[in-house]
DNA sequence: AGCACGCCGACT
DNA sequence: GTCGGCGTGCTC
């Protein structure tokens, strides 16, 4: 079979910005190559072979001077169609990074076997399932009153939601307990599945993961679904990639990388929990859900719906501005929060447990009942400087950032900008001496044990994860994000370590805060009380009235005034400072209205400066960035190997001087 | 990254 | 006179 389009315009699967761009190749007769295959092609010399997809194929070229031929078709499996690379394309262009690199995180590697059997599916008999309607009996996850909206009405093209989740657990029929919260969700997959359509449903970890996952089974046939994670065999992956690229609608249940799945026909895109730091990706170009799920529903026309209990900073903003349209359940049966303060006044770092009496009491309470939930902080987070008087954060007075010690004994310095604070004074207080701040303290079960004898201590964590304890009584202690999912709710539950969450040194501190209470809170039964300990003043009052909508409104409109994500946009370049230099120099130039913070030196040579800007000028500065990126790339080699690393809107660049 | 081309020091 | 140092630049 020889064809009458001889070119093939191919995308390299390289790690060199410089090669970030389409190649020609000559097609030799009788080779047959289809856009969106797997290709391996010469590059500069005859004995190297690059991998590489077919973006299209063509019959003339740009290039002046001779055409290589392709070196070899992979396979014919076209796992690169152009809508993904469209995608990818918009993604690596809003991150200053290479599409070849989103293209790693799209596409799942290749597993030889598994592609093989899918590439002959057709001589293969259909399962007798297939034919039948795949969104069958939906009995548990129908649609419940969200204020006047129907579920078609979410689904309509185009739009975009923030959708507050209902509170509490529900049993699915197959015995699981599952957050009520996956049931508004699985519905608008269901119905968008009877209507022809996919769904994409991402969410941050495998707790999620796996309740959503027993929702989804409970309600709909398995050909309806495609699982696609991160944490599975590399066959399984692949295999369930393949199928999002098949024409029949299916809805993806996954962690980031199904943000990318090729579904042909879709719906809806829903991010759970957007504000969840999973959702950022940590391979270059990090690149975060939100961002990716916004350039994919203007593309693909698809509902966007960002689900969560209460909305994250970036949604609460897009709200404000008319964005995204808040809807929330008609109904909603919370359980009570009750923030209660310390009423004993005795060493609260030596006593066991340190509990407020009226907490200690309601638990015992429950615990006649049922499970009950102590959400405590991870011990280790970094402290900062504080006030020795008033216990206020010490920041800088320029840019609001946190103030360090680079060493024992010296000045004061911002984290952020750099600037060596001579003569604190507090803003507050007037006080004049900054100490460090203490660290959390670590409890163990033992200590709980004491307040509560006799009562079986069930431990989670992010090493020894729970997924789920039954109805029986049980102390069940949990770190923040992994507490288990109760059979029938939680009685009650303890929210400890409110303070040291609160003073954790991160822009982000109030709104994970704020999320992993309202996750714990959503776990209790709506009748249960939960306990908030020792947290007082406007985070206290948000989480009684079980509305942070002010709370979240004051803390955006602060950053408003100071310049600071998500009302604007930041740029983090870390690397040699003879590098660093002038390409922030270069941006600020070209760029009106583009300011820095920094340098702030990282140590060995090396330092860090943030860009912020505006939304507006987001594209023009990727844009810019990525010119230099490239040319550093391919300029002199004694400094490869530590290049710039530039990181485009991660509020977490402005954290802590070691990360990134 | 590789692998070319390219313009200055010590060698058969 | 050449052989070869690796600095700079390109890869269809």
């Amino acid at each position: 079979m020889s064809n009458s389009y001889p070119i093939a315009r191919v995308v390299l699967d390289t790690r060199l910005p410089q090669l970030d761009r389409l190649f020609d190749y000559a097609i030799e007769p009788g080779v047959e190559v289809t856009p969106g295959v797997r290709v391996k092609v010469p590059l500069r010399s005859n004995a190297r072979f690059a991998p590489g997809y077919v973006h299209s194929v063509v019959d003339n070229s740009e290039h002046k001077g001779k055409l290589a031929p392709l070196a070899e078709v992979v396979s014919q499996a076209q796992v690169m169609p152009e809508r993904l690379y469209d995608l990818c394309d918009e993604v690596a262009r809003r991150c200053a990074g290479s599409i070849s690199d989103v293209l790693r995180l799209a596409i799942p590697p290749r597993y030889v076997r598994v592609e093989k059997a899918w590439l002959s599916r057709e001589e293969s008999p259909v399962p007798a399932g297939e034919e039948a309607d795949p969104a069958a009996a939906l009995e548990v996850a129908t649609w419940e009153g969200y204020a006047g909206k129907s579920a078609e009405d979410m689904l309509e093209p185009g739009t975009r939601w923030s959708l507050s989740t209902p509170y509490g657990v529900v049993e699915v029929p197959q015995g699981a307990t599952v957050p009520r919260s996956t049931m508004p969700i699985v519905s608008l997959a269901a119905t968008a599945l009877s209507r022809g359509q996919s769904t994409i449903i991402v969410v941050p970890d495998w707790r999620d993961l796996e309740s959503f996952q027993k929702a989804l089974e409970s309600s709909l046939a398995p050909e309806g679904l495609a699982f696609l994670h991160t944490q599975q065999p590399p066959a399984q992956r692949y295999q369930n990639y393949l199928r999002t690229l098949q024409p029949q609608p299916v809805v993806v249940l996954g962690s980031r990388h199904a943000i990318y799945a090729p579904v042909s026909n879709l719906a809806a895109i829903v991010v759970l929990e957007d504000g969840d730091e999973a959702h950022r990706e940590p391979l270059a170009p990090y690149p975060h859900t939100r961002d990716i799920a916004t350039i994919r529903a203007g593309h693909d026309n698809a509902a966007l719906i960002f689900a969560s209990m209460t909305p994250s900073y970036a949604v609460r903003r897009w709200i404000d501005m008319g964005y995204v349209a808040p809807v929330a359940p008609t109904s909603s049966s919370r359980a009570k929060v009750v923030p209660t303060a310390l009423t004993t006044s005795h060493d609260s770092f030596s006593s066991p447990a340190r509990l407020p009496s009226l907490a200690v009491l309601g638990a015992k309470e429950a615990l006649t009942r049922g499970p009950v939930l102590i959400q405590v902080f991870r011990a280790g987070y970094s402290s900062g400087l504080a006030c020795e008087a008033c216990g206020e954060r010490g920041m800088c007075r320029e840019c609001h950032g946190p103030l360090r010690l680079p060493r024992q004994g010296s000045s004061p310095s911002c984290a952020w900008c750099g600037v060596t604070v001579s003569a604190w004074s507090c803003q507050e207080c007037r006080g004049s001496r900054l100490v460090p701040r203490g660290q959390g303290i670590g409890r163990t079960v033992a200590d709980f044990g004491k307040t509560f004898p006799g009562v079986t201590i069930i431990r989670s964590d992010g090493e020894h994860p729970v997924a789920s304890v039954g109805a029986q009584p049980a102390l069940v202690v949990a770190t923040r994000g992994s507490e288990p999912i109760a059979q029938g709710g939680y009685c009650a539950a303890l929210l400890l370590d409110g303070p040291a969450m609160l003073s954790r040194e991160s822009l982000g501190t109030l709104e994970d805060t704020l999320r992993e209470w309202e996750r714990a809170v959503a776990l209790v039964n709506p009748d249960g009380t939960v306990y908030l300990t020792d947290v007082e003043g406007p985070p206290a009052l948000a989480m009684s009235a079980g509305n942070h909508d002010q709370l979240v409104r004051l803390e955006l409109s602060e950053r408003e005034s100071i310049r600071l994500p998500p009302a604007v946009r930041i740029a983090s370049l870390s690397g040699p400072a003879s590098d660093v230099a002038p390409i922030v120099a270069a941006v600020i130039g070209s760029c009106a209205g583009v300011s820095a913070l920094g340098p702030v030196p990282l140590g060995g040579g090396v330092v860090r400066t943030i860009l912020r800007f505006s939304y507006a000028q987001g594209a023009e500065v990727a844009r810019e960035l990525k010119a230099w990126r490239n040319k550093l790339a391919s300029g002199p080699r004694k400094t490869a190997g530590e290049r710039v690393k530039i990181v485009l809107d991660n509020p977490h660049s402005l954290d802590a001087l070691t990360s990134e």
